[in-house]
DNA sequence: TGATGTGAAGCGGTTCACAGCC
DNA sequence: GGCTGTGAACCGCTTCACATCA
């Protein structure tokens, strides 16, 4: 078993195959093998295994491993065995259809606190829950116990925000904000944007039909893709 | 430069990159160099250079980029020449969020379609685009002349959808459900999946504290991460 | 036999370091 | 002098291949 860092990768991947066996769970299977979860998600079955080796042996060998136990180990290993309580920032359109979301959607996050600068938003309820002036973010953080801020906010302000959450002592971020930021080590900051996902496929729109690109004609040889 | 294959990960940058040219050419600026460009994103200068050779040749020795210039060949290169019409499939919080952020926000990129199968929901109109059946996605895809299809679906649903897009012959696929997609070669399918990112905040969440983590006792011997 | 766990090889992306040019 | 463009070194992740064990 390795007992080195464990890249941010292997635990994406981690997320993956736990959503899976909840799934095979539920249909009553009670072993799989790496081979066959590969598959699924066309990966290397040893990619598989070695992500799993990052935490223990979970296997047996000739047969595979327990749906159910490896269950319990990746929950455990991925800090799902407890709830989480979730502060968005940014009561907008994105903020709110994700507060819907967790809402509906029974899962480990719980999103308790929604904040906003705008006046016509402050005090507006929204899934039960009151939308806060984020000026007095720090405050309600600790008294509401928020583990993970999510920012939602207009890339514009989303620096600004971000620094209030690290001053409130809060250690996990996800930002939907169109913005990269960085934090102190200390500090866990994911993001996720639509935009540079967008334009990537445009990228690949544009790029796929002619595959010769038109570049500026350093050398002037025929060249292939 | 470079002619080979180029990666997600440097097209990615790209993105971030243009919008950051976007803004210097608002304040003014004219020129960049990679180092200052770089120190903006926490990257390594040569990354930016490397990213860039894959195209061209855009600097200037001893200067840098020119900020309008650069920015110029970066829209072309990501394809932003034009807009992209694009129909989003689930019309319910998620999918409606998105349909709303750029109907708002001036981008590349216009949803002309909503896409549902819930009877609630069709045939009323959110931002004046009448939510259609999803029945119809095939035929309606042609006539909107839609090119990229963003899957805003539960998870159980879409795979199914994610199938009926490609047989419509579209060619970029965006997916926000949580689950992993693909597709034949030539189509082009992109995740964004909150949850995972979620879930890797709780991995760092529950396991920053103890540095030393609990696992199956193979070695007893004391080690450190 | 069949599937795990894992060292070794392979591969791709990042960083270094410097030649080349303004 | 300063900054780009780029081969070479480096590093980390993935895949291979096989010893190991139920």
């Amino acid at each position: 078993m390795k007992v080195e860092k464990v890249s941010e990768l292997t635990t994406n991947r981690l997320s993956v195959y736990l959503r899976c066996l909840n799934e095979l769970a539920e249909k009553g299977q009670s072993t799989i093998s790496s081979a066959a979860l590969a598959r699924k998600f066309n990966l290397n079955s040893a990619q598989i295994r070695k992500d799993l080796a990052c935490f223990g042996e979970f296997g047996t060998r000739g047969v595979g491993y327990s749906v159910d136990e490896l269950r319990e180990h990746l929950k455990k290993i991925l800090g799902l065995g407890r709830d989480y309580r979730i502060g968005i920032i940014g009561a907008g359109r994105i903020g709110t259809a994700i507060a819907d979301y967790y809402a509906i959607n029974r899962t480990n996050f719980q999103v308790v606190a929604l904040f906003d600068s705008d006046p016509s938003k402050i005090g507006k309820k929204i899934n039960k829950i009151e939308v806060s002036d984020v000026k007095n973010f720090s405050y309600a953080a600790k008294r509401d116990n928020i583990e993970i801020a999510i920012i939602a906010v207009p890339a514009e302000k989303a620096r600004a925000v971000l620094e209030k959450i690290v001053k409130a002592g809060i250690k996990a971020v996800l930002n939907v904000a169109p913005v990269p930021l960085t934090a102190a080590e200390d500090v866990k900051v994911k993001s996720v944007d639509l935009t540079i996902s967008l334009e990537s496929l445009s990228f690949h729109l544009s790029s796929e039909p002619g595959v010769e690109r038109e570049m500026k004609p350093i050398s002037r040889t025929g060249r292939k893709l």
